[in-house]
DNA sequence: TTGTGGTGT
């Protein structure tokens, strides 16, 4: 079903495939010399031989050994052969327990400050830098000749980056919204008068004074809007009988045709009065051609500065008075520190000064350069009390959170951060997972008064993270720290929050945070956001960025001009890499770029060791790797990072077999009744090896020897992999994994693995298992997705496991397919895996792919998810934020110019945009201005088309179905799939829990099984007479809210109960939305809702045609 | 009767 939001098919195999012989053509040349490479570089580690005779003895025990075992004549060569791998292979396993008894006596790591950001590569920003300049000369030559009346709006904010400019903006943005302005009453009027004639009333920020005596009902309202705005005129909603299907009721017409023809408000009302969205189209149209026009603005005054001090001098007040503060013990040694390092603060300083001589980025006067400041700082003449800055508010912490907090790298660096923070507007702060910047850096500003009623800095201290369950649990950690309630430090997520009128702390995720902007644009409850997991490049984290940067701004304006007890904003922006000059160099973000802290993790050193040659065959590696490091290295946890659930099924399943606690037990069993060794114990674990070669699997080894050791025998790693036939797959396998065999040296372990799954669609019960210590004895395997990579942090993983691929949702902009492929990771991600091996010692990162690989075809970090993304949504989030120009927006990394032109017309074609109007279809960057329509969808936390159907799905009394639809299909297919069923992960039946017995039992139950899924089925289908898979889901959800939800429910009708749990959430919203903003419709949010009759069933088939039309 | 990494309002 080719939806916008059905991707397309998975096509891994096809694709793995293809680019695998790809890579491997391109690697010809150097695969040989970075074979080597790892070695070399490790050898270098050995500084001590154990006894050569020893190694002699065992080496030549070996080789008789497997001289005996083959029959087949050694050749000098290949016997030569052999030692120099034995060889190597003996220093390997010594060189890991040498370098671990290195690593363990290593000391912790220093921090240092970096000076701003001059050495880390270059901003993308010229093309901002452009329209900046002919902005800024555009601003002059209006300034020049006066403006008139109208006021500017949020949007100009991005148009406009001249210090003028700002001020101007300052000024309009408070008459505009925290003042009585009279336009802006106009403009509730229009509205209400909209309303009246049947348009849907704007969002609550554009209120509706006065009380509608006759107010349409929003039903109608949305309907007329949704035929009005965007569809055929001749559409009669009340029509009877076989309902308009047929009459183009489901089609979008271009904007043309529709605005040509159309007769319904958004022309006719915006004639008599004109609208917001005309008159944005006004300023802009100013701006982007240079049209000055007199008339439309009063003159500007310069605005007058009601306070004579500056930021910089703000900070030094209060820094003063945090240094008439009492000078507690232990804070003795971080003073000294700072004195003893003045010339790395004063480096810092100077660059910034020295740089931007007249206005920094506050537009405040930089003409006291700062360094003057840090001069008088240093030399602690200038100020009464000495160096230090010291805290303002007293926290009890447990002793034993005192206690840990000691080792954490960053809590020694507090003074030069919080003096950066003092002296900066915006501080940018790297630090790896494992420095304790998250939980620190909050508790240092809480402790300098921020977030503390009568303090500066009184407004709270706000924390955004991209995931919930961060925020949820960094909340209770950080008040824990402090010994703080929930309501002091406290979190709020989608459907979940702790905030209260004494919250001092505030962890949230970003969603949270930008929709939090869509009423309060400047922020006035904060102080300082600390925007986390920036290096994440979500798209939420880069416009707030980019919104924060002018944000801090106009608070600083407003501040400088006395308005409303407005203090300015602080803003921390935190990183786990160093890859931060989108942020640091970005002219267009921060015209002055902001010092970079850096800050040491007390991370493990973790050693790589990559594979000779990459295989396409990453599952069967990752198999024997495991395997490898199971039965030959001391004990701690594995991690394995594939791709995707199958796969992840698929390697437990067959661990289970080989290394699961009852397998390892009748193993013993076995042995112990001196049974022989089962020849094919292996069977159904491991892919099968053509016979003829376990018959001769020493000649085998040579032979794979040969191409791995050996210096030119490429052809048949090309050739052999390519053609996937059972020779080459033995052969393909590890060259150490097939000698091993022969040597004996994969004695079974006695260890038992405790083999955990994990992804993000696993039961969350589920995914926890992997926080549980495994049972004594055990080891520890943990088979994850990329979930592991970010989002969760497991403890005691010593070993990691990296396929060097990843699943990644691709987006092709031009004809909007979206779709999930497996490809390279970047080298940072690598990284980043890497690391997890190093959390609670050293550890050992076993990467399936070859360095030559790394080196030459990994890119350095993932494109960020903006520029991989639909973007629709946030467009129309942006529009609907006053920021009408997107493309002025300054974007860390901008998206692709097509890209957003390309969501521009998608919202056009749904009626959230106004199409330019006399313009053609022809789309131009300067139309756009969000509709009433399109502020209506804003309202939803969905994406526009979702948003959209909701108002098309008004008709017939629909409403309640179509927001059940739209639920489900926004949180995902809730449906678990047949060849998930009886795999033992997602439900609560067993694996193959034994032997031939057991699996029969399990095949029985797996067949039984099977029929009950097929039965549930064809129950939720017959709803609609199979026709679509949405009233399948629709018939699901009725069902399970009917039911009042539940995890048996879910079991009878296979449905992932996370799933289903967060769509009823999602109805529920989304019902309240309705609710709230338009009270006279009825969103049908009741449990026991009834299935939809066969009328409102063809509706909605029209909604479903909408739905694909627009594409 | 055929399928999907991770997030978020």
């Amino acid at each position: 079903m080719p939806g916008p939001h059905l991707r397309e098919g998975y096509n891994s195999k096809a694709r793995q495939s293809t680019a695998g012989s790809r890579k491997k053509g391109k690697l010809k040349k150097v695969s040989r010399s970075e074979a080597e490479k790892p070695a070399d570089c490790n050898a270098a580690i050995i500084t001590t031989k154990t006894k050569e005779e020893k190694e002699i003895e065992r080496r030549e025990k070996l080789l008789q050994e497997l001289a005996s075992q083959s029959e087949s004549k050694w050749t000098s060569k290949k016997k030569k052969r052999l030692e120099k791998y034995i060889d190597k292979k003996i220093k390997k396993e010594e060189r890991l327990v040498i370098f671990d008894k290195l690593v363990k006596t290593q000391a912790s790591l220093s921090t240092s400050v970096l000076q701003s950001s001059s050495t880390l590569g270059t901003g993308k920003a010229s093309t901002f830098q452009e329209r900046q300049e002919k902005d800024e000369d555009i601003f002059v030559k209006k300034s020049l000749l006066g403006q008139s009346g109208k006021r500017k709006r949020h949007q100009d904010i991005f148009d406009v980056q001249n210090a003028e400019g700002e001020e101007d903006l300052a000024d309009g943005l408070l008459s505009g919204q925290a003042e009585e302005d009279t336009e802006f009453q106009n403009n509730a009027n229009e509205d209400y008068i909209k309303a009246e004639v049947g348009v849907i009333q704007g969002p609550p920020s554009l209120p509706p004074k006065k009380s509608t005596q006759s107010a349409p009902s929003v039903g109608s309202a949305l309907q007329r809007n949704a035929n009005g705005g965007v569809t055929a005129p001749k559409v009669r909603p009340k029509s009877k009988g076989k309902y308009s299907v047929q009459r183009g009721w489901g089609t979008i017409l271009p904007p043309s045709a529709a605005s040509e023809s159309d007769t319904s408000f958004d022309s006719s009302d915006s004639e008599s009065v004109p609208s917001n969205d005309e008159r944005g189209e006004e300023l802009d149209s100013e701006s982007e051609e240079d049209i000055v026009d007199g008339s439309t603005r009063q003159p500007q005054p310069l605005p007058l500065k009601k306070k004579s001090l500056g930021f910089k001098e703000w900070a030094v007040k209060q820094l003063g008075i945090a240094k008439g503060y009492e000078l507690s013990p232990n804070n003795a040694t971080e003073e000294a520190e700072s004195v003893t390092e003045p010339p790395k603060k004063k480096r810092k300083l100077e660059g910034q000064g020295s740089k931007h001589e007249i206005r920094g980025p506050l537009g405040e006067n930089l003409e006291l350069p700062s360094t003057t400041f840090a001069k008088r700082f240093l030399d602690s003449s200038a100020l009464p009390t000495s160096k230090s800055y010291i805290k303002v508010i007293d926290v009890k912490r447990p002793p034993e959170v005192e206690e840990a907090r000691v080792l954490l790298p960053i809590v020694t660096e507090e003074q030069p951060i919080m003096e950066a923070i003092m002296l900066n507007p915006v501080v940018i702060i790297c630090g790896e997972t494992g420095s304790g910047k998250t939980t620190q850096v909050p508790q240092f500003l809480f402790e300098a008064g921020f977030g503390s009623a009568g303090s500066e800095n009184p407004g709270m201290i706000g924390i955004t993270q991209p995931r919930r369950v961060a925020a949820v649990s960094m909340a209770a950690r950080v008040g824990h720290e402090l010994s703080l309630t929930s309501s002091r430090v406290s979190y709020q997520i989608r459907y979940d929050a702790t905030v209260s009128p004494s919250t001092s702390i505030k962890f949230m995720t970003d969603g949270v945070l930008l929709r939090e902007l869509a009423t309060d644009f400047l922020l006035t409850k904060y102080s300082v956001i600390i925007v986390d997991e920036a290096h994440e490049r979500s798209i939420n984290t880069d416009i707030l960025i980019g919104v924060l940067s002018r944000i801090i701004k106009l608070r600083e304006n407003m501040w400088q001009e006395g308005k409303e007890n407005i203090k300015p904003l602080r803003l921390i922006i935190m990183s786990a890499t160093l890859r931060v000059s989108d942020f640091a160099e970005n002219k267009t973000l921060f015209t002055t770029p902001p010092p970079v802290i850096n800050v040491a993790a007390r991370q493990h050193p973790v050693t790589i060791h990559f594979s000779r040659r990459t295989y396409p065959d990453y599952v069967t590696q990752a198999i024997k790797k495991t395997t490898k490091i199971h039965t030959r290295l001391p004990p701690g946890g594995i991690l394995i990072f594939l791709t995707g659930q199958a796969e992840i099924a698929g390697v437990c399943r067959k661990l289970e077999a080989k290394f699961g606690r009852k397998a390892i037990s009748e193993k013993q069993k076995r042995r112990g009744q001196g049974q022989p060794r089962r020849d094919n114990e292996d069977e159904d674990v491991w892919p099968q090896p053509d016979p003829k070669q376990s018959v001769n699997f020493a000649q085998a080894a040579m032979e794979a020897e040969d191409v791995d050791l050996g210096q030119d025998n490429l052809a048949f790693d090309v050739d052999g992999n390519m053609d996937g036939d059972a020779d080459s797959e033995a052969l393909e396998s590890d060259d150490e994994d097939q000698l091993d065999t022969e040597l004996g040296l994969d004695e079974d372990s006695n260890t038992p693995m405790h083999i955990v799954p994990l992804y993000s669609l696993l039961p969350s019960d589920k995914q926890m298992r992997v926080f549980q210590p495994p049972p004594p004895d055990c080891r520890l395997v943990v088979v994850s997705t990329n979930i592991a990579e970010t989002s969760l942090t497991i403890p005691g993983i010593r070993y990691v496991v990296d396929c060097g691929r990843a699943k990644e949702r691709h987006y092709d902009v031009t004809n909007g397919i979206q779709s999930f492929q497996v490809s390279w990771i970047a080298k940072a991600s690598a990284a980043q895996r890497a690391g997890r091996a190093g959390r609670t010692g050293p550890g050992h990162c076993y990467r399936l792919y070859s360095s030559a690989l790394f080196e030459h075809h990994f890119e350095k970090f993932s494109i960020p998810e903006i520029q991989r993304m639909p973007i629709e949504g946030v467009v129309l989030q942006m529009k609907s934020m006053h920021i009408d120009t997107v493309i002025n927006f300054p974007f860390p990394t901008p998206p692709d110019h097509y890209a957003l032109q390309k969501s521009e017309r998608i919202l056009t074609y749904l009626g959230a945009l106004a199409p330019a109007p006399g313009t053609s279809s022809v789309i131009t960057k300067k139309e756009g201005q969000i509709t009433d329509l399109g502020r209506a969808m804003a309202l939803f936390p969905l994406s526009p088309r979702f948003s959209r159907m909701l108002v098309s799905g008004q008709q017939h009394g629909c409403l309640p179905y179509v927001i059940c639809i739209v639920s489900a299909l926004s949180v995902g297919d809730p449906f678990i799939y047949e060849d998930a069923i009886g795999r033992g992960d997602d439900m609560d039946i067993p694996a193959s829990s034994g032997p031939d017995l057991i699996k029969s039992q399990a095949k029985e139950e797996r067949q039984q099984l099977r029929k009950a899924f097929f039965q549930s089925q064809h129950v939720h289908s017959s709803l609609g007479k199979c026709t679509s898979d949405l009233f399948k889901l629709l018939s699901v959800v009725g069902a399970y809210e009917y039911a009042g939800g539940g995890q048996k429910f879910c079991a009878e009708h296979f449905v992932r109960p996370k799933a289903m749990e967060e769509i009823h959430k999602l109805r529920a919203q989304i019902s309240s939305i309705v609710h709230s903003n338009f009270p006279t419709t009825d969103p049908g949010f009741t449990p026991k809702l009834s299935p939809p009759s066969d009328h409102q069933v063809a509706a909605k088939h029209c909604a479903d045609g909408l739905r694909l039309t627009i594409v």
